[in-house]
DNA sequence: TATAATTGTTAGACATGTCTAACAATTCGG
DNA sequence: CCGAATTGTTAGACATGTCTAACAATTATA
């Protein structure tokens, strides 16, 4: 098996501006540099500059004053960051009851740092979370009881299922 | 109730040195600044250009080449991070099942851009995981067998905990 | 205690990414 | 189709935090 190139690394801002590219142009939409700006909370140079230095990168398409497109490397990246940003929306929405706002904000920050260990575990853990109840989920059941109530539920500690080996 | 005076914001990377600092001087041992720069890879002159902003603060007393001490507001903030270090840590470590460095690196990153919201559920979450079963846990042995099987276990369905009211 | 080794500081360059001000291109409405 | 409004770019300042090189203070040692 060979090995993948190497991604050049990204900073979490240029990730920030891959990702937000990735969203806007959906459905083939053309982007703007002033919907990119709104999105991300920045200025219209702030935006040029960053469009230069990933075209200079190969990242992205941009020619003055005309349309902005990623190239497929710079879509790789964007969908990575956008998958490891929605499994971390849905781990703090879902696992941990946060609000969607605030689950977004902290995907958001979290998606640039996080180690792909950890995030293919917290993958799994969504799966799991998800998967294994119909509807009320065994989990989530109990611990929303203990966040609840602060105590645990009496059959808190029956039913260790036995592990496979 | 009165409001806490607000604490100044900080940057990530100056609540890497405050964590340093607290780290370093547990247990009153002089802190030098060749160990904070080994602790955070950098080079010393960073560290005292970091210090000399962090004395303006008033979070760290720094006197030229003397002592290197917190305030207590600086011990503040740093108590602050790192009890979101360690509780990140054991999420890491205790639910996901990563491994300790893995686990730190993680939480070294995160700790510094995660919301209070996210952290206090993830702490209830960790307390939960911890305290609800005696040795193993429902959640984690369950989760282990679908981590290793990638398969649910068969009493996984079963047993919800009415909510309360 | 004089000198060598170590530790710490200063000065200044550099990288990243932000902003404002000024100007240029594009687009829209009359 | 031409002027006004909007959008985008350039230039250059600024903030944060890093580094190397050179020098200064401290500490250890012969």
């Amino acid at each position: 098996m060979v090995k993948q190139e190497a991604q050049r690394e990204q900073t979490a801002r240029m990730e920030d501006y891959l990702e937000a590219i990735a969203k806007l142009g959906e459905g083939r939409k053309a982007v703007r540099v002033k919907q990119i700006s709104e999105m991300l909370g920045v200025r219209m140079p702030s935006v040029t500059s960053a469009l230069k230095k990933l075209s200079e990168e190969e990242l992205v398409e941009h020619e003055r004053y005309g349309h902005i497109k990623l190239t497929p490397e710079g879509d790789e990246i964007a969908r990575d960051v956008i998958s490891r940003h929605e499994v971390l929306t849905r781990f703090f929405a879902q696992a941990l009851g946060i609000n969607r706002e605030t689950a977004e904000e902290d995907a958001c920050k979290i998606e640039h740092v996080i180690s792909p260990l950890s995030m293919e575990r917290l993958a799994k853990f969504v799966e799991f979370i998800g998967a294994c109840p119909l509807g009320e989920a065994n989990f989530p059941s109990r611990y929303e009881y203990y966040l609840e109530h602060g105590e645990l539920p009496q059959d808190c500690s029956n039913k260790v299922v036995k592990k496979g080996k």
